[in-house]
DNA sequence: CCGGTTACTGTAACCGGTTACATAACCACT
DNA sequence: AGTGGTTATGTAACCGGTTACAGTAACCGG
């Protein structure tokens, strides 16, 4: 059994209280006390239980975070940049993926026993789950997911970013453009397909964007999604894809039947993972570091300065230019 | 404030351990009484307290996991396996980043207090931490790093499967390799040099393979080590990197040049990263995910069993062969 | 020498649960 | 009715800390 405060208060002949005073290096303990429990605390390699801190200091010390899942860059950079920040708070991060889990919403009401507040990433859990933790009195933060009454919440820019991406599509003479992604499934990608769409009506020019719905934003599903076009010998001028891991799945399906890229038809992502770089393939970067990071700051506010308007950041995001887009890639890197 | 048990028991007109015990769905209550107690609960959508129940039982239902950090698909990996087991036994799960910080060891030891046992994956803290942790008590499964003591480990194997990549190498008429990466920093680092080594005094060829250390294993030493051989004329039948980061900076600036790989150098890297496939990179593929949860059944069986007698497990690998070492791919997606 | 500060330190209540043990209620069965 | 054996519930002591409040000793000016 590890030493407990009373073991201490008795080895240094003080009180607890005295015992917890100087483990707090507060105010008023004499030198000769406080060295005398130090020796003590030393002497049994004492450290206090975070259980009885925290029971009494009716406080966690700890954070979470719920995310679909790691695979893919995009969580795994939001979750260090979160963990990042709350470790300078002094705080820890407990973790919970829904990936693939039935009792999600179970899952996530536990880990708010657990902790002083938690960001809850993406559609991971419902819109009602998300009211009914906030009505309790959770400290909450949604990242990359629409508000949802008075929670707080940390979202990158997704529709001028999609019109930039589609002006610039737009200036390469394309007219036929085919957006692949399920809008139903995330709002991130909603306003994406809707960035598409308002850069067509405002160009004025002939033509609308179609739309692919697919069921995962997958490799697998983008090389579907290629082979089923091929096949029809249904080619567009461009697959403006919701994410990077289509447009790769997609890319390296054309490549396969010779398809020029692009010439014959562009494609295009969306996050800049690291393959994006070796396949050439233009795409829109996200501050994903930020996100997580913001988010923390934001939710330490909530817990801290019980700060109860609700505050809303947008982060910018940058759209970055290679070859699967452009005779002429500004960015070759 | 929330309500807490005695609420419920005043409510429902019973005592606090009878609450606890419908709390438990446990043994002998009446089920009027049990009917009672749930509606006052519901009544007053009462949740036990995580922070009383777990002081009361003395454990934690939660592991931690220490990692430098999750850029990159192996850290993030691993931590989803772990992530996933824990969840099924019903764990919560801390992390734990230490990259760029430098109180690391007091932040594991801060988190040791945390929870019932917890993960070490990698370089993160020394030696003497671990052992120091061990002998307090605290439950240690180490991942990618070497046993220490009777502390339980796993590992993917190294040894072996450089000694393959090194035949397969060697088999395509290399015998001039250069091997880059710093066996110093890493323990499995070191041992995928020892299999080159190992490699080349079996086969008995003429030669003896070479040792470029980094500092990094980025993208950026990997350019930097192909700039250095290109500056110098200076270029092996093959480059053998330590991790894809390195191999893929490395190609990349082969390719600048014009450089032909497979022909003129040969390139290896070890993880099989998402790029590498775009890059046809060849390359070893670990069991990332089963490291993790490997390492949380082990966990679990120290807490739940105490087992005392330390396991240590070793999971295979698999070589993959892409057009970057090999003219004849076995596997080109 | 005395009353009043001031500076430490101790006592004990509390945080919100679990659980060993005592007690009460119930149910046959003589 | 009395007895013994279950079964259901309550009492109270923990788990390991924090902290309000009280108490004591030392010090100080008058």
């Amino acid at each position: 059994m590890l030493p407990t405060i009373r073991d201490v208060a008795r080895e240094a002949g003080v009180s607890i209280a005295t015992v917890s005073r100087v483990m707090h290096e507060s105010d008023g303990v004499r030198d000769a006390t406080r060295l005398r429990v130090l020796a003590a605390a030393a002497e049994l390699e004492y450290t206090p239980s975070q259980l009885g801190r925290q029971l009494a200091e009716r406080r966690h010390a700890a954070n979470g975070i719920v995310f679909p899942d790691l695979s893919g860059p995009y969580y795994a950079e939001v979750v260090l940049g979160y963990e990042g920040v709350a470790a300078e708070l002094r705080r820890s991060v407990l973790i919970l993926s829904t990936h693939g889990r039935d009792d999600a919403e179970s899952a996530v009401r536990e880990m708010a026993g657990r902790c002083d507040g938690l960001v809850i990433l993406g559609r991971t859990v419902s819109d009602a789950a998300v009211e009914h933790l906030a009505a309790r009195g959770t400290k909450l933060v949604l990242v990359a997911r629409p508000p949802i009454g008075s929670v707080d919440s940390v979202n990158a820019e997704n529709h001028a970013s999609a019109r930039s991406l589609t002006e610039h599509l737009l200036s390469e003479g394309v007219r036929n453009l085919r957006f692949v992604g399920d809008p139903g499934a995330s709002p991130d990608v909603a306003e994406r397909w809707a960035g598409v769409r308002a850069a067509f009506q405002r160009s004025g020019v002939d033509g609308t964007p179609a739309l692919v719905t697919v069921d995962e934003l997958d490799e697998a599903s983008g090389a579907a999604v290629a082979a089923g076009a091929l096949a029809a010998n249904d080619l567009p001028d461009a697959f403006v894809c919701a994410n990077d891991e289509l447009a790769l799945g997609l890319l390296a399906r054309l490549k396969q039947d010779n398809v020029d890229v692009p010439g014959t038809v562009m494609v295009t992502g969306w996050d800049d993972v690291m393959a994006a770089r070796y396949a050439g393939l233009t795409t829109v970067r996200q501050p994903m570091r930020e996100l997580g990071a913001t988010a923390a700051r934001l939710l330490d506010e909530l817990i801290v300065d019980e700060r109860t308007e609700p505050r809303h950041e947008l982060l910018q995001t940058e759209l970055v230019i290679r070859s699967s887009s452009s005779s002429s890639p500004k960015e070759s890197k």
